[in-house]
DNA sequence: ATAAATAAACAGACCGTTCGGTACAAATTA
DNA sequence: TAATTTGTACCGAACGGTCTGTTTATTTAT
């Protein structure tokens, strides 16, 4: 996954998938019907293991649900700078191959969904709580402040500004 | 650059370039020196056909400086609809490119401030106006609502969603 | 002005390499 | 022993890029 991360699709040839995975072509084949599937393997295995890290971070209590978002994102924002790869897994594959692969269209677009839903109630909760505006409904003002993070994390590796502020300015003019 | 825009620099072959532009081979490698660097003049070709068209845009003075940048958004968002591409040229190769090619990576960078810096006068002059939040500096509102706009390029292909509702709820969000 | 010489631009067959994928024998498991 | 998994040699296709012969434009000589 990291590898497909940090280099695309069309960068990454089968050979070197084996060779830095340990397997080879032969048990590759088996296990794998073409490297397309398991292209789209890795992005429900990514997609999952997202979620699942998503819902984790935003189910802790303590914190008032504006903070527990406003957390989460700066911490993926800080893991991101440790990494030699930009931008998120799931949106990278679905620029580069989104108009050309209807599967891969479907499949990354249903992980974005997936996001959403497991953000979303937390973002409501935050309404509920008066914290964030209410004038617009739970599930776009997810999209939108889900949104600006993803544009946030593509550009914010090749710019000299910190993504956080800028996250940090989206989310506090969203404020009530 | 259509051809780049959709189909991406690997999945992009120099027949295919040739062959769509009428172009052969021979006239190809007489005029650059290779693929890279025919993408790289791609991208400043690119880059100035925006900037200049980002300056026109803002540069009607019987609107006001918000809503001639809600304008150019809306028109920006609306003009990709009619495409079959989805996010922008720069970043989308910042993205499959960015982290492989250092060359394309300060190229792209470059383009981004670029268009940054058409934006910000705009943006300063709407924060003297009083109609954006003026708590922060000019150049990080820019890079904010810019960067916002490119995450909505980027996903709103593949969401049902308008991408033009999400930017509006963002540029209102930062009203003052 | 015309012809000859030089240079620049072009066409496209072709080259070596790399790609995703297959074949098949060897090895492992049951 | 029968079935499955693995290692690896290999395939045709497509890739970026080169090479050589040819056309076209420009300069020079007469």
């Amino acid at each position: 996954m990291e590898l497909f991360w940090t280099k695309g699709y069309h960068n990454l040839g089968v050979d070197e998938i084996c060779r830095k995975t340990g397997m080879t072509k032969g048990a590759f084949y088996n296990s794998f019907k073409s490297k397309e599937q398991f292209l789209l393997t890795t992005i429900e295995n990514y997609g999952n293991f997202i979620a699942e890290y998503l819902q984790n971070q935003l189910s802790d209590n303590k914190q008032k649900p504006f903070d527990r978002l406003l957390a989460l994102y700066k911490k993926m924002l800080e893991a991101q700078t440790e990494t030699n790869h930009m931008g998120c897994f799931v949106n990278n594959t679905m620029s580069e191959l989104g108009t050309l692969n209807v599967s891969v269209a479907s499949t990354t677009s249903e992980q974005f969904d997936k996001f959403l839903n497991v953000i979303e109630p937390t973002v409501r909760e935050a309404q509920l709580n008066q914290e964030l505006i209410d004038s617009i409904d739970s599930k776009l003002l997810t999209k939108t402040i889900h949104t600006t993070f993803f544009g946030i994390l593509t550009t914010s590796k090749s710019t000299k500004t910190s993504g956080y502020s800028i996250m940090e300015t989206i989310m506090h003019s969203l404020k009530k």
